[in-house]
DNA sequence: TATAATACTGAATGAACGTTCAGTATAAAT
DNA sequence: ATTTATACTGAACGTTCATTCAGTATTATA
């Protein structure tokens, strides 16, 4: 038998069943308790499948884990680039930036657990890099629309990377404190961050 | 025999320099390490104690890790009460906070540790009770410090609260990010951040 | 000296878990 | 009908690791 590309349709097509069902109780249960919390066995006892079949499916419970990950980052930048037409100014840009991050980001379920499998399972691995990448395009990103700005002259002249690292750390620290704050603040905390971003705290005379 | 409090002066001597020579094995090893990937066995190891006595003077491995974090937070006070009284204004006080939280904070061995720490070894723990706890202190020391900046009207009148947030947000954020960037930025990004907290980036006519 | 409390040892326990692999079933190709 | 690639099974493996505990050593008390 030969490699027939695409079709040898029936079996093909459960198999990528299969392997959606062991992506979508993996996602479920990865939300619920974190990576390192949920074991290959408790992906078995929710879909009924195999140790091996995830195995075959996936090269291992971080090769799963990255699965989902890719799978989260293609759905967010297919929402991220709809949205981009609606907004002018650099500052409603802004604005709706954090809204995007706050009502997206915030509550998605492998959020939590992306956030320990940073923090524990990067060593030897290549995670490190993805980390860094996904930091550069925030920061590119970032930059870009500072830089905008300024251009416009909705902003102060200055340096456009420095204050897209701080805007970064500012919506980095502020997305693990709204896990600790009521819920219904998160968007008006972000809101009052951007806020204090353009405008500053020092009294003018 | 009788329980005499305080005395028996050369055995609870050895004691305490046995226990605190764990103590300073076992930080050294979660500073390189990590949590999870000390193991007590690596104690032992490092220390030529056994395994049991580990025990005798922790009552586990988590046991341990606090108790570190206790010492740590010590410490922390202590060098927070002594640079108190250095600084007038409200802005030199953020400054010198900054600066605090870079030199003494953002280095310390046990840093990386805790973080890993809490973002997996949390589920019936008290733990998160204790994060809650230091962040409490964390906003209610911004809030106060904001405060005062906006009594002396150094600050815009506003609300401390939200202002403490983000605030502690930022400077969150920033410690993470700071892990990433090249060492000798970070304090230069920490008073950057500062500044944009003061005075905004929003152009002004 | 006898006794009792404290300090310490380290082999054994036991549970958790990711991963492998020899083997079976199913569908496609010849 | 036979062969072959693909899809799947699940028992077994191997390793790691925190924790326990029965026993020993050391020092303080009576």
């Amino acid at each position: 038998m030969k490699q027939e590309g695409k079709t040898m349709n029936k079996k093909r097509q459960q198999s990528e069943q299969t392997k959606a069902r062991l992506a979508e109780a993996a996602r479920s249960l990865f939300a619920q308790k974190g990576f390192k919390a949920t074991s290959i066995e408790d992906i078995v006892a929710a879909t009924g499948s195999s140790k091996g079949n995830i195995y075959y499916h996936f090269q291992s419970k971080e090769g799963l884990f990255r699965y989902l990950l890719d799978e989260w980052y293609e759905e967010w930048s297919e929402q991220w680039d709809a949205k981009q037409g609606n907004y002018t100014t650099v500052v409603d840009k802004l604005y709706g930036l954090v809204e995007r991050l706050v009502v997206d980001d915030l509550n998605h379920p492998l959020s939590k657990a992306m956030d320990e499998f940073l923090s524990t399972e990067l060593e030897s691995n290549d995670v490190q890099q993805v980390v860094a990448g996904y930091m550069d395009e925030h920061l590119r990103f970032n930059r870009e629309l500072l830089q905008e700005g300024m251009d416009k002259g909705e902003l102060q002249q200055g340096n456009a990377e420095e204050l897209a690292i701080i805007l970064e750390a500012t919506l980095m620290g502020l997305a693990e404190m709204a896990k600790r704050l009521p819920q219904a603040d998160a968007l008006v905390m972000h809101r009052k961050a951007i806020e204090v971003f353009l405008q500053g705290t020092l009294k003018r005379d």
